[in-house]
DNA sequence: ATTGGGACCTGCTCGC
DNA sequence: TGCGAGCAGGTCCCAA
């Protein structure tokens, strides 16, 4: 659910408010440590001891990674998983039903809130061994290290579904199920095709709507769709939704050519695409 | 090595 | 109307 537009309209949220604030306690609400939530760090105690009392320095992101700058020692890393949402609120305000886990920050706080608990908490030091290790993300796609040869090269040989290729994190660092069937319709591709088996033209058009529907994405704050209620820090849904063309529109007819949008499961994901259009 | 499939987890939707 | 089965998705892990 939350993609690379999602996560990146909760960091520029979260950065604009907690940049230059002091975290001055962590509570763990249920039993936040049992499942992925710390799930490879030492222990709750621990995590909240190291992060109590830190100052955020910076609101970050890698892929659908959040990292926030905890002094010049210690990074948090947060991931949302499919159902996480961060929450900034007065201090006063009910907790979330699904609150894992709230920073207090002076007279506010941030909730951490995941219904399904796929989350991730992880406290690194710098320089220290990594057990979240971001260096085997692929490039950002919406900056200079996503280029057309790279996706070339990356797809060279490969057999296996483009779809399924530009859900791996490891290519490209940010796409999910919603935006990798949005980028192949506006690309004009069948998600069904091998990776190895586009021509150059089709990689530069892929390419085009890898950083054009992100863009658009960001601009309009994220996507909140039916079965991926997303909203932003201040809990308000994201705009995307009203200009999705294939995600969750089986049965629709595609607005280019008025074919009806089919649904296949590719790679073990859902896949959502116009067989007339996307060849 | 690369790829596919199941596990994780649980709220919600859909069909009977 | 009520109930239960199955779906949804991001990542990890194991097996082929």
């Amino acid at each position: 659910m939350p993609e690379l537009p999602e996560v990146e309209t909760i960091r520029r949220d979260l950065e604009s408010v907690l940049v230059g604030t002091r975290i001055t306690e962590v509570e763990f609400v249920h039993d936040a440590g049992v499942f992925r939530i710390l799930r490879r760090f030492p222990s709750r105690k621990v995590f909240a001891r190291e992060v109590t009392g830190r100052t955020i320095e910076g609101v970050d992101r890698r892929g659908k990674y959040l990292l926030f700058r905890l002094g010049p020692e210690r990074i948090l890393l947060l991931h949302l998983g499919m159902t996480g949402q961060l929450l900034f609120r007065p201090v006063t305000t009910a907790p979330d039903r699904f609150a894992r886990v709230v920073f207090r920050l002076n007279g506010s706080k941030l909730e951490f809130a995941d219904a399904r608990k796929f989350g991730e908490l992880y406290l690194y030091r710098p320089g220290h061994y990594e057990a979240i290790d971001l260096n085997r993300l692929g490039p950002e796609p919406l900056s200079r290290d996503l280029s057309r040869a790279y996706l070339s090269r990356t797809f060279q040989g490969r057999k296996r579904a483009i779809k399924a290729v530009l859900l791996d994190q490891s290519v490209v660092a940010g796409i999910g199920n919603i935006y990798s069937d949005e980028i192949l319709f506006a690309a004009g591709i069948d998600p069904r095709r091998p990776a190895g088996s586009l021509t150059r033209k089709e990689i530069d058009r892929l390419y085009r709507a890898i950083t054009g529907i992100l863009t658009r994405a960001v601009e309009r704050r994220g996507t909140s769709a039916r079965d991926e209620w997303f909203v932003d820090a201040r809990g308000r849904p994201g705009g995307f939704q009203a200009e999705l063309k294939v995600y969750q529109r089986k049965d629709d007819l595609c607005p280019e050519c008025g074919e009806t949008v089919v649904r296949e499961t590719i790679g073990g994901r859902s896949a959502h695409f116009c067989p007339r259009c996307q060849k």
